[in-house]
DNA sequence: GATGTTATCAACAACGATTGTCAGTTGCCA
DNA sequence: TGGCAACTGACAATCGTTGTTGATAACATC
């Protein structure tokens, strides 16, 4: 994830115009290795800017992705979540109670398609999700037993 | 995936009803090794029993994900798909262009983990989707250009 | 600095996929 | 065969996300 600072050399140099609303947004990004939903964003953006709107949330992380800058999640948790990690490749560790994300980057090298199974199919990505339960998670279910 | 016989069994087992509907879909389901959307089984479904409705689809296809006779993927691809193949351990090839959906086994054996970046996580389950274009979108897309 | 162009903002409503409600119907067990 | 619980299907609600719109504000040029 690139700086603020950078963030908004970039939207210039798109023709995009920089506001104070994006740039609360580059900064609550900076940095950030959670995976926030868009909502969860939004939320923090609206206190430190509470006339923010969700629709410009949306947008900017939009315009963020189409630039390569953020990445957006699908991972099965009902909305979408904005991975700022994109320079190192990596793959997630998904809590099945709470919906946490967590990096984690494989020793080894990734697993490929058998040649005979590609059968005309090209492969751009790998993605690999590890689902399961988060130690916070497992901590309170035990309790709650 | 069971036969339409075995799942009627199962079915009352649980103190389930078999419906002509229910059994309808177990039907379309045995033996599809695709991975139809809820949507598209409810097409083929009205085909055979035009009243069905989609919530009809919708509730049979959670019952059988509850009993794991099915899986429901969310694939990012806007939709479930229901996945009959359970038996197998398997992974997905998944077209970003049609959406389409392949099973793929891997050699070898599973990635996994490393124990110093698992920090009390429990990993459950390794879900890989391989994304890119199938064979007919690669020759449709070099048509059209 | 001032100005005009044009992208952005935020309220509203639409959208698709999925699920809840509810009255009427039907399968299943005794 | 009867009775109850589960199912069906029409309708509408819900969630996350996106399109539309008039008003606003940022940028480049002067």
């Amino acid at each position: 994830m690139k700086t603020v600072a950078e963030l908004t050399e970039r939207f210039r140099a798109q023709g995009l115009r920089v506001t104070p609303q994006r740039q609360a947004i580059f900064g609550l990004l900076e940095g950030n290795d959670g995976h926030p939903t868009v909502e969860a964003l939004y939320e923090a953006a609206r206190s430190e800017m509470p006339a923010i709107s969700l629709k410009t949330v949306y947008h900017t992380v939009n315009d963020l992705a189409a630039m390569g800058e953020v990445e957006l999640l699908d991972l099965g948790t009902g909305s979408y979540r904005v991975d700022p990690n994109v320079e190192h490749a990596h793959h997630h560790l998904i809590c099945i109670v709470c919906g946490r994300v967590r990096d984690v980057t494989l020793d080894g090298r990734p697993p490929s398609v058998p040649a005979r199974l590609r059968d005309g199919f090209s492969v751009a990505a790998v993605e690999i999700n590890f689902r399961g339960v988060c130690d916070e998670c497992a901590g309170s279910e035990e309790s709650t037993r």
